[in-house]
DNA sequence: ACATAGGTTCCAGATCGTGAAACTTTCTCG
DNA sequence: CGAGAAAGTTTCACGATCTGGAACCTATGT
C-alpha cells in the first residue's frame, strides 16, 4: 500500500520483509489466520510460508490457535500486557476526553500518526445513541481525518503519497490538502465534513509535545445533524481548555 | 536460553531468526536499543544488524525513538492498544482476584505459559506493604513458580529443559520436581517455598479450560513469616471458591 | 476405507543475505 | 571551531542461505 514510484528498491532483506508482512497480516487479524488463507493473500509459496511462520512461532511472535490457525504469540500478548508506549498517553488525556465528552455528549477520540495512517489509540463515547462506533486499535488515511490534517499541520505527520478517496467529498487534491492544512495551522483545529464517510463531522486540535510538535491530536466526532458548521469553533475551544488544564502532565506521553 | 543438546538444527531461516532475536530484544527492553548495543548483545555484525533493524522498522514493527536507538514501533503498539489476547482472561478474573486480595491482605497474581517460562499477566496487590512488586509482563521458570508447577500439573505446561536454581532451595532435580507436580495434581494447589527467592511463599491453582487443561495459574504469595505451611490448603481453598464462583466466564478466557 | 484439503519436508540451484571495509553523519572535547 | 572519535549506513564480491515445486504426511469428512 506504499510502493510509489521513485522508491528506491531496498534489498537484502526479501525474506525478513515477508516475514514482517506476514507477522503484520496475522496479528492485525481479528481472527487466527491459517497458512492456506496466508499463502493466498501473500501470494508466497507454500512451504516458504511455512518455514517462516514456523521461524516466527518458534521465537513466540506467533503462536498456533487451539481452532487452528495463526495468531499473536505469546510474546506479543506478554508485551500487550506491558501496555505498549502509548499508555501514558492515554493515561494523561483521559480525564480531559471524559469531560469533553460529557459536556459536547459526542465522541471524543485520540489518535496518532501510525505506520499506515492515522492511528486511534483511546476514545471516549458520549451519551447520544447515535456516534461513531469503537474504532479503538483501527487506522485510517490522514487525508480524510480531523486528525491526521492537524497531525499533518503541525508537524506529527506527512501528508500521504496518494489520496485515496472514501467518499465523493474526500480530498483527492494536493493543493486542497495543502489549504486546509494551512487552515488547520492558522486556526488551530481542523474540520472533516463527509470527506470520511457520508455525514460524519470531526473536529480535532493537536496534542504538542515538547519540541512544539503534534505528538497526537483530540477530536470530536459526531453526526452531520448535530454538528453543524458554526459549531466547530467552539467545540475546538472547548477541546483546546480542557487540554490546557492537563497540559502539564502532557509531556511525560511524548518520547 | 533454551538451546538445548539433541533440538534438531532448523534450518532455512537463519535471517528471519536473527530479526526476530532483535525484535524481541528490544520490545523487551525498557529502554530504546541503540544498534551498538544490539551488535553487542548478538554478536552480528554491524551492517547486517542495521540492514535487519532497517526492515523492521520499515515494516513499522520497530521505531527509532526520538532520543536514540530502537523501541517498538507503531504497528506493535496499535496491537496494544487493542488489547492482545489475555485481555478477556484477565476481565473475567479480576474481580475474583480482587476479592481473594481482600480476604488474605496478600498480592495475587495470574499467570499464564509463556513462551520462555510463566508470563504473569495480572496482579492485585494486597493491603499489607512487604510484599510483592507488581511483576506484570515479567516472565519466571516453571519449575520454581507455584504457578508453573501447577501449570505442569495440569497439562498447561511441559517441563523445561534445564532446572536453573535460584536460591538453594530452588528444585534442581527433574524427580523430586515430578514428586511436587504429582502432589499438585492431587490436591489441586503447588506450592513454592524459597524457591524463587529466599523468603518469598507462594500457593497456586489451576485455571482450567473447557478441555480440562490449565490455562493459567491464580497465585497467592508473601513472605515466610505471613504464610506460613499451615496456611496453604486454606489460602488454595480460598482461591477455589471465589474461582468457582467465575466458572461460566472462565471459558471464554480461553482460546 | 477413500478422498480431499491443509500442512510439512525435501532438494538442487541461484538468488539473496552476509560481513569487512569504506564512507557518512553525528557527537565530544581540547 | 576544528580535529578526532563514535555511531550508523552503504557498498560489493562471494558463497551460504533461502526459495519453490513436488513429494510427502495427516487430519477431517463422507
Amino acid at each position: 500500500m506504499s510502493e510509489e514510484l521513485g522508491e528506491k528498491p531496498v534489498t537484502g532483506t526479501q525474506s525478513i520483509d515477508r516475514a514482517c508482512d506476514l507477522l503484520i497480516r496475522v496479528i492485525n487479524s481479528e481472527d487466527p489466520q491459517t497458512l492456506s488463507e496466508l499463502v493466498a493473500a501473500t501470494g508466497l509459496a507454500k512451504g516458504t510460508t511455512s518455514r517462516i511462520l514456523s521461524a516466527l512461532e518458534r521465537s513466540g511472535l506467533l503462536a498456533r490457535s487451539t481452532v487452528g490457525g495463526f495468531e499473536a504469540g505469546p510474546v506479543l500478548n506478554q508485551f500487550a500486557v506491558r501496555g505498549g508506549a502509548y499508555t501514558a498517553l492515554i493515561g494523561s488525556l483521559t480525564p480531559a476526553m471524559e469531560r469533553i465528552a460529557d459536556i459536547t455528549h459526542e465522541t471524543v477520540s485520540l489518535a496518532v500518526t501510525g505506520h499506515n495512517g492515522i492511528d486511534n489509540i483511546a476514545q471516549v463515547e458520549g451519551s447520544y445513541l447515535l456516534g461513531s462506533r469503537n474504532w479503538v486499535g483501527e487506522s485510517v488515511p490522514s487525508h480524510c481525518s480531523a486528525a491526521g490534517k492537524v497531525l499533518i499541520a503541525f508537524g506529527g505527520a506527512t501528508v500521504p503519497s496518494t489520496l485515496a478517496p472514501r467518499t465523493t467529498e474526500t480530498i483527492t487534491d494536493f493543493a486542497l490538502l495543502d489549504q486546509h492544512v494551512r487552515k488547520a495551522r492558522e486556526v488551530g483545529y481542523a474540520v472533516i465534513r463527509n470527506e470520511l464517510e457520508q455525514g460524519l463531522i470531526a473536529v480535532a486540535i493537536p496534542v504538542l509535545g515538547a519540541n512544539g510538535k503534534a505528538i497526537a491530536a483530540l477530536s470530536v466526532s459526531g453526526p452531520a445533524e448535530r454538528i453543524t458548521p458554526g459549531d466547530e469553533l467552539h467545540i475546538a475551544q472547548l477541546m483546546r481548555r480542557e487540554l490546557n488544564q492537563v497540559q502539564g502532565l502532557q509531556q511525560e506521553g511524548a518520547a
